[in-house]
DNA sequence: TGTTAATTATGACATATATCACAATTGAAT
DNA sequence: ATTCAATTGTGATATATGTCATAATTAACA
């Protein structure tokens, strides 16, 4: 069960990007006249790489994932994104086209304002420009950390820390519901559907987590992050 | 033979980054106060990870290499820097903390300008702040081009895109200075310096390119194009 | 110019990880 | 409940790639 509580105005909403904080009455009231919403159910696209980037897209409930579409077909998945999330990617300000895709996992309610509005704000206040700069350059560490992740840890390594990633970054517990499939964790962690069920049923017997297709525990964090880290 | 050419003034500088142009001449003279010159001998580090950022780092002349210091010493090549590039790197709007390393490849020669000073720039002058959120953008953009690269394609693929990457980007010739050690283009490709050297054999034997261990001729741009692309 | 250290090169082997084929289970829709 | 499609799970096998040992070059330098 969900609700939409459609938003009446910006000034009263609390579920946007915590930068808008920093806009004055009017600037809140220009970008408040120029923004849409839109509602999204699962497995739906929100953004489609590559197309053009006009719109700069608020999450305000609901979880998707972003992903890459690669080579013959092969997906790789950055991140999960929520609620106060911030959608658009690094190609707005260079080629004016997403650089990757989102797709809606749970229901999704999202807000759509025009890239021309943000813009203008950023240049009316300085405020508002340097918390943009600092959340474009929040979301180039973790790609920079990903990065070494993927390319320098083992399979081992890569899972454990997806399972973290969920608990502590996204549900906030050790036990939570799993939104992605087998095939999509190994898109996130950059190995095949059957590695990562192989591996799952490892740490099962190891008693360091306890899973099932649609849900995991974590037993025995400890260890999970010494797998993690060691790589 | 190098020589430094001291820069004198910001005004009449041409060797630094291209967003200075949206500065007025107050602005300039701000900046110009407040900067450092240094020239590094090949090898020395220009910036290390993890260290406090309390500049902004400007390559006037000379080649480094980027490159974070990942597991087990294990270390990973983002990119080249040439003159007319900004080195700072996100964490400095996040953690205020660099997060990769800078070395010199050649001679360098470098101005650095503390941050403070670039913010109250940012701060008050839009076109410099969109003009930065571009350079962090593009930047951006090209790492999550890297982690498709590297995660999705096999070593063949990773190893013609860098040596495209060299006569590209960086040398804009067929025929150029390899000025990393088989060594080093291992850890731009993520390869081990063994495979490094017997694919580079392989496109020997099939004349797509003519390597010695410290120059590389490209013989046949198209086959090397489609490796790089068929991954 | 000879001597050492570093880098490049090569072959044998080990291992991580993907792929393929297929069985078991689950979930949704009649 | 029954059927179908999708997902999960398992074993056998193939392949890409790393590791180790060691030789051949090249570069550094006293």
């Amino acid at each position: 069960m969900y609700t939409d509580n459609k938003i009446i105005s910006c000034e009263f909403c609390s579920r946007c990007w915590s930068n808008f904080k920093t806009l004055s009455a009017e600037e809140l009231e220009l970008v408040n006249k120029n923004r849409y919403e839109a509602t999204f159910k699962p497995s739906e696209i929100i953004i489609k790489q590559g197309s053009p980037s006009s719109n700069a897209i608020f999450l305000l409930s609901g979880l998707a994932k972003v992903y890459m579409e690669g080579y013959a077909g092969k997906n790789l998945i950055l991140n999960l994104a929520e609620s106060k999330t911030l959608l658009a990617g690094p190609g707005v300000h260079v080629n004016s086209r997403y650089c990757y895709s989102v797709a809606a996992i749970t229901h999704v309610q999202a807000c759509f304002i025009n890239f021309d509005v943000i813009r203008n704000v950023i240049s009316a206040n300085p405020g508002f420009a340097a918390g943009f700069i600092e959340d474009l350059s929040d979301k180039a560490l973790r790609l920079h950390q990903k990065m070494l992740n993927l390319t320098q840890k083992k399979m081992h390594g890569r899972l454990a820390e997806a399972l973290l990633y969920f608990s502590d970054s996204i549900f906030h517990s050790d036990e939570f519901e799993m939104v992605l499939s087998r095939q999509e964790l190994g898109e996130m962690t950059n190995m095949a559907k059957e590695s990562v069920v192989r591996i799952i049923g490892e740490f099962e017997n190891e008693n360091i987590i306890h899973a099932t297709p649609r849900s995991v525990r974590i037993l025995n964090r400890e260890k999970l992050l010494v797998i993690s880290e060691k790589g």
